[in-house]
DNA sequence: TGTACATCAGTGAACGCGCGTTCACTGATGTAC
DNA sequence: TGTACATCAGTGAACGCGCGTTCACTGATGTAC
């Protein structure tokens, strides 16, 4: 991981920093339970007592590496969405950027399995800030590209009420579904084709009236 | 667990479902990961030797395990199916049961979600059987529905190549953002709206011509 | 029907493992005078 | 500029835990004669 991580100015400078960056190799390698609070210890090579000096346990540095993830979702996201070319009709560039979305969310999961489970998965480690927090921005992005084109589409509409929650199932299940489900041994053709269809249904389910 | 557990011919009599019976309770009170031999053993009342006269370790258990909630899920749909009246239209009808199946699989995974869980989830402890095993048989439901939708569509046509995965991956994401990920703490009315939104989605995307 | 024997399904103690966490501590850094 | 002291970030050993698995064993069941 390409951490930032700051000048040694005291004692070993930003180890806080450094063991998340330790936790999110862990958990890039083999998902959230892989993070283990001894081995990011390890890693820096520092004692696991030392890491009490920065989190309360173990729960605070996977809740760490699960917001960490979350960022890295939306990034892919919206790399995802600069790279698509743009389009004249807004209604076809309103549609192109959702499903771009919903390809980088995809890309994510399937290039960064461990990553992408560390972003949800982690049952029990959540705080009362987790509704609002970090996560949102995947939802947003698919929020409003769905709002887009609903407003786009001829003639204009409102998005079918809790249409982005079905965005997110169907995208994140294909995920799953890819990444350590049935689909797992997909070959990479039928796995695009998969793919695409997914994101067939959500645009012309978003686009269909109800 | 309602337990097929035969007479006790032998030493205990039955052993080995004894326990598969156990690790399912196991299984339904806290995921996959709550599999544990020795627990196991423990509550049929025996030593956790024993265990290893019927199965090679603890991954033949959490597969047998995993087949049961397979299972279990495919019961759920067809149940929900049952339950649905028929419709005199068969479009609608073929409609209908593909929204009901739908509705038994996310009803399955709110209402057992440590079974729903291992029933995809057990990494690692694939079968090469995996693919052509128990499980298809959620899926295959799936598959058949949408063809059905496909062929009393007017005009009638073939099912989108891959649509039944798309379905699928629809049906499953939703079961595990409403399960552990963030839609966990939506209340009950919202929740519905979510579901049926998605069903919406996957009916419409279904009904859609390409 | 009775007895010797093979087999089979269990037991109980122990193994090594790695975990999260706590304890009393020490050595480096920064600060007041 | 020098010294005493508080603070802060680390150490190292140890805790208890529960796991999966293996070992040599024992006692119950079924079978051949």
């Amino acid at each position: 991981m390409a951490a930032v991580s700051g000048g040694k100015t005291y004692h070993h400078g930003d180890l806080r920093n450094a063991l998340i960056c330790a936790a999110v190799d862990l958990a890039t390698e083999g998902g959230p339970e892989r993070v283990v609070l001894r081995e990011a210890a390890r890693r820096v090579g520092v004692s696991p007592t030392a890491a009490y000096r920065h989190f309360e346990g173990r729960g605070e540095l996977l809740a760490a590496v699960r917001d960490h993830a979350r960022r890295a979702l939306a990034d892919s996201m919206e790399r995802a969405a600069a790279r698509t070319p743009g389009a004249d009709d807004p209604a076809r560039a309103a549609e192109a950027r959702l499903a771009a979305l919903c390809r980088g969310y995809v890309a994510f999961a399937v290039e960064q399995p461990g990553l992408y489970r560390s972003a949800f998965g982690a049952r029990g480690a959540d705080t009362e800030a987790d509704t609002a927090g970090v996560e949102v921005r995947a939802f947003t992005l698919l929020t409003d590209a769905l709002a887009a084109v609903a407003a786009t589409a001829r003639p204009p509409r409102t998005a079918r009420p809790a249409a982005e929650a079905a965005a997110w199932s169907a995208v994140h299940g294909l995920s799953l579904l890819l990444l350590e489900g049935p689909l797992r041994r997909l070959p990479a053709q039928r796995r695009d084709d998969v793919v695409e269809s997914t994101l067939a249904m959500v645009v012309s389910g978003t686009r269909a009236a109800r």
